[in-house]
DNA sequence: GAAATTTGACCGTC
DNA sequence: GACGGTCAAATTTC
C-alpha cells in the first residue's frame, strides 16, 4: 500500500507540474517526500526559504524537431504577442538564437514556443522555429480585427488554384470589427460573405496595404493582410485563413490591392 | 509600477 | 564536458 501511494503521489506531483504548478505538498505524509515539503515556497510569509541545495527550477529538456515547424522570414512578426525569455550564442553560428513564448502563457496556459534565429547568409532573413501550439483565443492584439472565411470546397489544397471555390461564411468578431458598409456595391464575392451578426451585409476594405504567406497552428494555411482606413487614417491587420483553395480571391487581394 | 528584455547561471542531453 | 534550452534577478522601457 506505501509502495501504491508513492506511486500516485509521485504521478500526481508530476501531473501537477507540468501543468506549470508545483504544490509541493505530497498526497500521503508518509511517503517520505519530506525533502519537496523543505523546498517549497513558505506560504505564510510569501518568501522562499534558503535552500541548502540548489533549487531545482524546472524543465531544461531539449526540444524534439518532431512537431516543430519552420518559417523563413524577413520579420519576426507573425501577429501573435511574444515574450522573450532567453538569447544563446550557437556553435557555429554568426547570429544569437532568441526564445520567444507565448505572452499569454500564464493567462491561458498557452504554450506556444517558437526560435527565431538571424540567417547566416546576407538575405536578412529570420529563421523561426514554431513549437507547441496557441491555446490563447485570438491571434495578436484583441483589438484588431479577425477574420476567418470558410469556403465549400477545401479539399484541394492548391494555391493559386483556377478552380475557384466560394465563399460560405465569413466570421468576424463584431467587437473589434473595424468596418462594415452595407451600403457598399456587392461583388461575386461579397454575395457570400455574410458578417458574425449574420447581417449579410458586405465588407470593404479600404487599401490592403499587404499580404504575406504562412501556416497557422492546425496546418491550415493562411494570408496575413493590413487594412488601411482612409476616412479615420487609422490601420490594422488581421487574417484570412483558408483561403488557399480560392486563388481567384487571393488575385484579388494580391493583384488589386482590395476587394469588396 | 507593471511589463518586457537582458544576461549569467542552472540543468538535461548527447 | 560541451551544448542547447530555460530560469530568474537585474535592468530597461513604457
Amino acid at each position: 500500500m506505501e509502495i501504491l501511494e508513492s506511486f500516485s503521489g509521485g504521478l500526481l506531483m508530476l501531473d501537477s507540474s507540468d501543468s506549470g504548478e508545483f504544490s509541493g505538498v505530497p498526497v500521503s505524509p508518509h511517503v517520505g517526500l519530506a525533502s519537496a515539503v523543505d523546498r517549497s515556497p513558505d506560504v505564510r510569509s510569501g518568501k522562499k526559504p534558503a535552500p541548502a541545495v540548489k533549487e531545482r527550477r524546472g524543465c531544461y529538456k531539449r526540444r524534439r524537431t518532431i512537431d516543430s515547424r519552420v518559417k523563413i522570414s524577413s520579420t519576426m512578426e507573425d501577429g501573435y504577442a511574444w515574450r522573450k525569455y532567453g538569447q544563446k550564442e550557437i556553435l557555429n553560428s554568426k547570429f544569437p538564437r532568441c526564445y520567444f513564448r507565448c505572452t499569454h502563457k500564464h493567462f491561458h496556459g498557452c504554450k506556444a514556443v517558437k526560435q527565431v534565429q538571424k540567417q547566416e547568409d546576407e538575405s536578412n532573413m529570420f529563421h523561426i522555429t514554431y513549437f507547441g501550439h496557441h491555446t490563447c483565443p485570438t491571434p495578436g492584439t484583441l483589438s484588431h480585427q479577425q477574420v476567418v472565411l470558410d469556403f465549400e470546397d477545401s479539399k484541394n489544397n492548391t494555391l493559386f488554384s483556377n478552380s475557384p471555390s466560394t465563399i460560405t461564411n465569413i466570421r468576424i468578431d463584431p467587437s473589434v470589427k473595424q468596418e462594415v458598409d452595407s451600403k457598399a456595391p456587392s461583388t461575386d464575392v461579397s454575395d457570400n460573405l455574410s458578417s458574425g451578426n449574420d447581417d449579410h451585409s458586405s465588407i470593404r476594405w479600404n487599401e490592403v496595404l499587404g499580404a504575406d504567406l504562412g501556416t497557422c497552428h492546425e496546418g491550415a494555411s493562411f494570408l496575413r493582410f493590413e487594412l488601411e482606413d482612409s476616412c479615420a487614417s487609422t490601420s490594422s491587420h488581421g487574417y484570412l485563413t483558408d483561403f488557399i483553395n480560392n486563388g481567384d480571391l487571393l488575385n484579388d487581394i494580391l493583384l488589386n490591392g482590395a476587394f469588396s
